[in-house]
DNA sequence: AGCACA
């Protein structure tokens, strides 16, 4: 569906080029809403956004305006002292050589300097943490592979609701829903492991209505699709392994 | 924190 031009849209103003281009990559695709499986699109704005001084949640105003009472929006306040969201962390160990997390180089966008300004007072949120997100701790983490596990979901929580969720997500392959008494959890296979941490990254603590635990867990599986399973006993000296599904057949 | 199906 699409609706050209109907479509409620907004803008936002980030500290710098690097975390607008990092908020867009990581909302990119993002559903905002499971009942019609809307999913978010963004861009980069053709201009940058002009904001009235002290007033906040401005960018619609068509009053005239004086060029002394309006802070320009620069693309480099001093980028340094900006933090990423947890998303795009340093990647741990066992991150592959050929993955780079989005946001991780901006550099033609650094040489796009206008000259700097006064900061204006930024909110302390994390500027990738629209509503319909949560904070979600998420220690513990497999490495990254084609499925991903879904957990945090209430018994309540409905399969059409996930099914929404996942199914119009980029490589998105198929779902199973596992109740588990009190709560419930899900698995989602992804065609790419690329398509795998891109949903990892993006719906990581997305809320789920029809839960009622808040934001959902995403964790790549510990057993994922289309992995075989390995023979317990494969030992070198030759010695008899105790069958497995795989040998026994 | 809870990881099934092949």
């Amino acid at each position: 569906m699409n609706f050209k031009g109907e479509q409620p849209m907004g803008f936002a103003l980030f500290t710098s080029a690097a975390a607008a281009m990092a908020a867009k990559d990581a909302l990119q695709n993002l559903v905002f809403d499971p009942e019609t499986n809307s999913v978010l699109r963004a861009e980069m704005a053709k201009k940058n956004l002009y904001v009235k001084r002290g007033v906040t949640g401005v960018g619609t105003e068509t009053a005239p305006f004086d060029q002394s009472k309006r802070l320009r929006t620069a693309s480099d306040y001093s980028t340094s002292h900006y933090a990423p969201p947890g998303a795009f962390a340093p990647p741990p160990s066992w991150m592959p050589q050929s993955y780079m997390p989005p946001g991780g180089s901006f550099d033609p966008y650094t040489g796009y300097g206008m000259p700097p300004l006064q900061p204006v007072a930024q909110p302390m949120v994390s500027p990738v943490a629209p509503a319909g997100y949560m904070p979600m701790q998420n220690t513990k983490d497999n490495p990254p592979c084609n499925t991903l596990f879904v957990g945090n979901l209430g018994e309540s929580t409905s399969e059409g609701e996930l099914r929404s969720i996942f199914s119009g997500q980029p490589g998105f392959r198929q779902m199973k829903v596992l109740r588990q008494g009190r709560s419930t959890v899900c698995f989602i296979e992804f065609a790419d492991v690329n398509s795998a941490i891109a949903v990892h990254n993006t719906l990581q603590g997305a809320i789920v209505t029809s839960s009622d635990r808040g934001g959902m867990r995403l964790q790549y599986s510990k057993n994922p699709y289309g992995r075989k399973k390995e023979f317990v006993n494969n030992n070198q000296d030759g010695a008899p392994g105790v069958p497995t599904s795989e040998t026994s057949g």
